[in-house]
DNA sequence: TATTGTTATACTCTATAACTATA
DNA sequence: TATAGTTATAGAGTATAACAATA
């Protein structure tokens, strides 16, 4: 069951990523790569010397595959990601990160990831309960998220 | 201090906000009161019978004016708004939630705050000690954001 | 003169439909 | 025939600039 704590709990939650300081530096983080939402999207979701099928991509995240085509371009026109061909299937384009879209990608993580300020009113001990707390929490959420809605995980990804 | 058990908890924090099942909520919501994210976002910014001027929407925001007039117009097309004259300065429209914009905001509200089904992993007890240090956190990084940005924060806000 | 809100306009983001190449 | 990706196009979402009314 969730109770009223558990329902403010994660109310506290939406203010800390949509109203704290968190919002700010991920307006920050954009402004600095000069790119959209969703090519931040996609840089975060690239990893350093795995390329990636455009149509995983657009399956993961349930849009068009024109639209990743555009997102593409617009990366590569930028010279963060290239557009590799795949091993066997010469239909599939990979996306890959350029050695420039690395460090544009670790830059933005950099600012991305880093919790906001208001977690120094922590004491360690402190954060390390919270994060147990919602280790068991994530935990639970995405495996039922999974069961319920990504039936299509599907280990396509080959090199 | 910031330790690494607290990049985790915000690491995770992310994970339940974007990835699990509220992401699903959040676009279930959108399309069961068939309007848009800043439709949305206006929507349960409002409190019944409290009007709102324009100005204080966009500055509140910092998005445009015009932005403000373009969702507003959208959210009184669909009557779920209305724009009524300030008391005192005539230059000043308010916007107010209509009786069926309490009910659509209602109905969103649920659906938007409810708590992903991953707190049930949780005990009573441990809801009650995750909200409080998420209480602590969020308090201290509202503090420090309003510091810093939002000294615009001025109480205009009359009926 | 400064401020609130609107209109006209354009640019970005995302989707649909028709197409090409490969399987 | 089905699938991966592209192109052309159109619809939302958001910003800029010029404007009208009021202060």
């Amino acid at each position: 069951m969730t109770t009223a704590a558990g329902r403010e709990a994660w109310r506290l939650i939406h203010d800390l990523v949509f109203k704290g300081t968190a919002n700010a530096r991920m307006t920050q983080a954009r402004s600095v790569t000069g790119i959209s939402p969703g090519m931040m999207k996609t840089l975060l979701h690239l990893r350093p010397g795995e390329g990636v099928p455009m149509r995983e991509l657009a399956d993961h995240w349930n849009v068009d595959a024109s639209y990743v085509t555009c997102l593409t371009d617009s990366l590569e026109e930028r010279g963060l990601v290239e557009r590799r061909p795949h091993a066997n299937d010469r239909r599939v384009k990979m996306v890959a990160l350029t050695d420039k879209g690395v460090s544009a990608r670790s830059e933005a993580a950099a600012l991305f990831y880093r919790p906001p300020v208001g977690f120094r009113a922590l004491t360690s001990a402190e954060q390390r309960q919270l994060r147990d707390l919602l280790r068991k929490v994530a935990a639970a959420d995405l495996e039922i998220a999974d069961g319920r809605i990504g039936a299509r995980q599907s280990t396509l990804r080959s090199g």
